[in-house]
DNA sequence: TCTGGGGTCCTAGGACCC
DNA sequence: TCTGGGGTCCTAGGACCC
């Protein structure tokens, strides 16, 4: 299957989609700083989803408190995130992505995915693409070409916005050797942070970088790996076995801190039914569960628990709230709570949702 | 009045078993 | 006396991504 000369991989990423979606429908907007998060309101709890590129230019991004961003941008339009809409609008991208001639298809978000594609001009694919997403939903996207999938999904930054990049073994060390090493799908500020301790900062030095420093550092797995990831390195093929999830989790972020153990346990119940809906959808038991507790101001405890496989709710909500019972700090302002469950895996099925880890 | 929500995977240490 | 070694399971925490 690998090893083709002409299998590419594809990186196809929609360009501010959030916002965007919001744009296609109100076309007013255009133009416009967009920001998407939470409920729309800024005096709530609550991040940016998305911004539109004229919000970015006043400094909002992804991640940001809304009231944050309502402050760097005095007009902008601030709308709540509407999951269905971006939902419905993601499928249709996708289903155009598979209709195209020889494409296998591996989604990562809403708003991306790798196109496997055996070709001989792949940047024309690329165009095609792009042109039937437009054509179909409206939206613009940039796409990556690689020969792994790390180089596909690198070079789309390089595209955007509503461009085509390549990135191979041939000109990765010409164009990323001396960047940052955070600027590498997997690298955060905290392991830029450990890596720069040992005198690496750019991605040249990271795929230079002795494996035996790599692995005492991150250990035997997450060393190498990220060696690799220097060098552009890793899986070359899409894999569009359907994905299946290890577990669900809901937690909500409460406006005002919870005091009262009444409105603990309520809040619990709420969640415990939200996560084993979710469950019962999937026909597979619970086997553990997860109590995720942020007291305030934000000190943020998980606590786990195995527990016999079961699909009885009344039963696994118990001993969701027995795990709550035994676990909380009585008398502690809490901030958020979250419940998940996990569930065993079936057997073949494709593990891991962002392939960033062990499936490279 | 800073700091969401839904995911995945890795590491490390202790328990436990042979 | 002075402390095996390997494997697996379990739990808490950390990091990252969209």
């Amino acid at each position: 299957m690998s090893g083709s000369p002409d299998l590419w991989v594809l990186h196809v990423d929609l360009d501010q989609f959030i916002a965007a979606v919001e744009v296609l429908r109100r076309p007013e907007l255009a133009g416009r700083p967009v920001i998407v998060g939470g409920r729309g309101d800024p005096t709530e709890r609550a991040v940016v989803s998305t911004a539109s590129y004229e919000a970015r230019e006043f400094g909002v991004g992804s991640g940001m408190p809304l009231r944050i961003a309502a402050r760097k941008v005095p007009d902008a339009v601030i709308l709540p995130v509407d999951a269905e809409a971006y939902a419905a609008a993601s499928a249709e991208v996708m289903a155009t992505l598979r209709a195209h001639p020889g494409a296998t298809v591996q989604v990562l978000g809403w708003d991306e995915a790798f196109v496997g594609l055996d070709s001989d001009d792949p940047e024309r694919d690329a165009r095609e693409l792009q042109a039937a997403v437009l054509a179909r939903t409206g939206l613009h996207c940039s796409v990556g070409i690689g020969d792994t999938l790390v180089r596909a999904k690198v070079a789309t930054g390089f595209g955007k916005p509503a461009g085509v990049f390549r990135l191979t073994a041939d000109n990765w060390a010409a164009v990323m050797g001396d960047r940052s090493v955070i600027e590498l799908w997997g690298v955060g500020s905290k392991v830029a942070r450990r890596l720069a301790v040992h005198g690496i900062r750019t991605v040249g030095e990271l795929a230079a970088a002795d494996e035996a420093v790599l692995a005492g550092e991150f250990g035997p797995r997450m060393g190498p790996w990220y060696g690799q990831l220097g060098r552009g390195e890793g899986a070359r093929v899409v894999d569009d076995t359907p994905w299946v999830a290890r577990g669900h989790s809901r937690e909500t972020t409460f406006q005002r801190d919870l005091e009262d153990p009444a409105d603990v346990e309520s809040a619990l119940r709420e969640l415990a039914a939200r996560v084993l809906d979710d469950v019962a959808a999937e026909g597979r038991p619970v086997i553990g569960l997860t109590l995720k507790v942020r007291y305030a101001p934000f000190v943020t405890k998980t606590y786990q628990r195995r527990i016999p496989a079961s699909s009885d709710r009344d039963d696994v909500t118990a001993r969701m709230l027995q795990l709550a019972e035994d676990r909380i700090e009585p008398g502690r302002a809490i901030r958020l709570l979250g419940l998940r469950a996990e569930m065993p895996m079936p057997d073949g099925a494709r593990e891991g949702h962002t392939p960033t880890r062990s499936g490279w």
